[in-house]
DNA sequence: GTCTATATGGAGATAGAC
DNA sequence: GTCTATCTCCATATAGAC
């Protein structure tokens, strides 16, 4: 399944990963993680103490990946609107959901303190970075003053995880685009920047 | 834990909508939806063909609930900004997340058309709803023309959606309420309505 | 309709040999 | 580090008595 490079170690966490992605906490046994690797009962538990400690670290992983993602994109070159729009519509396999966000529909990784983590951190760092651009774009003129940075950070992160759920629930990527541009539509530059 | 008056069918029924909202489609076992209803393993087997049609009957009465919840709530008094600002503020238990938007996280439900259905429907009756609404505050002058009502509905559904997203992964419904007036403060009527 | 018995396979892990 | 053996519950039923 994996280059024969790859250690056992990087091979269980990378199944691992998907296999999150795919089924959720709940619905991933080591056992799947064991024949998705090629790895042997005993190398799991060679390397990692349990499923809570590989999924661990697979989700520290995938969190981190997201947010180094995001990160690029937001802090890339265009206006605020450019780079929140970037931000949406950047691509994105839609039906597969969004690797981190699922997670918080599991019900063992919401009451895992440790395992949650990664996840509110990282969505937590990708609502600070679009906050700090929206009251960027409120200085240059473009976006109302009476926004809040905060708060349309939240409804533009909002919309993303939400529009997964649409397009899971339709089969089809169709309603995730339809939420994007209805956004994009409300965040509309008002004339030209302040003089 | 149910009325004496309830009978078995619908006390597996109940049981099962509460377990699904909780821990979902692959987290609820036939042992614990028997350990919470106070049935035995030979009712649940002769009331249903197991465990995809026990749930199936549990998804449709949870669907069916919500959508008429909503459609209570959109269809009441008051502006189209009137009322999808009581649809999003609307009380909610924001942390236990929505009860037929969640199941689009299980891979179970996903993959199996019938078992999908009810919450494609659902959502997609609410969109329709709040698209009609907005198409009304555009012809009020309500709501700038630019504006498309399927999108918009998309928006607002997905800002809930994604609301509950944001709010379990942090353990604090803070963040629903953040994204919910992030997208008001968007969707602020403009002057008064044409003359 | 409900109960108890029985069954197969999986979940999640430990033990100890190599 | 990896392998095989073994273990205890649980998942998800079916069978047949009452």
């Amino acid at each position: 399944m994996y280059s024969e490079r790859m250690s056992t170690s990087e091979r269980l966490i990378e199944s691992t990963r998907e296999l999150l992605w795919e089924r959720g906490y709940v619905g991933t046994s080591p056992k799947a993680i064991l024949e998705r690797s090629g790895a042997g009962q005993g190398s799991m538990y060679h390397h990692f103490k349990g499923k809570p400690d590989l999924a661990l670290a697979a989700i520290r992983r995938t969190a981190e990946e997201l947010g180094a993602t995001a990160e690029a994109v937001l802090t890339g070159p265009g206006t605020p609107y450019d780079r929140i729009t970037a931000y949406l519509t950047r691509e994105r396999d839609v039906l597969r959901g969004c690797p981190v966000g699922r997670l918080t529909m599991d019900p063992d990784i919401v009451a895992n303190d440790e395992l949650r983590a990664p996840v509110d951190e990282t969505l937590d760092r990708i609502r600070e970075l679009i906050a700090a651009i929206v009251e960027e774009g409120k200085e240059q003129g473009q976006f109302a003053p009476s926004l809040d940075g905060a708060e349309i950070a939240a409804t533009v992160l909002a919309t993303v995880q939400g529009g997964y759920v649409l397009a899971r629930a339709s089969g089809s990527p169709a309603a995730f685009d339809a939420g994007v541009r209805g956004l994009l539509s409300l965040l509309e530059p008002r004339g030209t920047p302040h003089p």
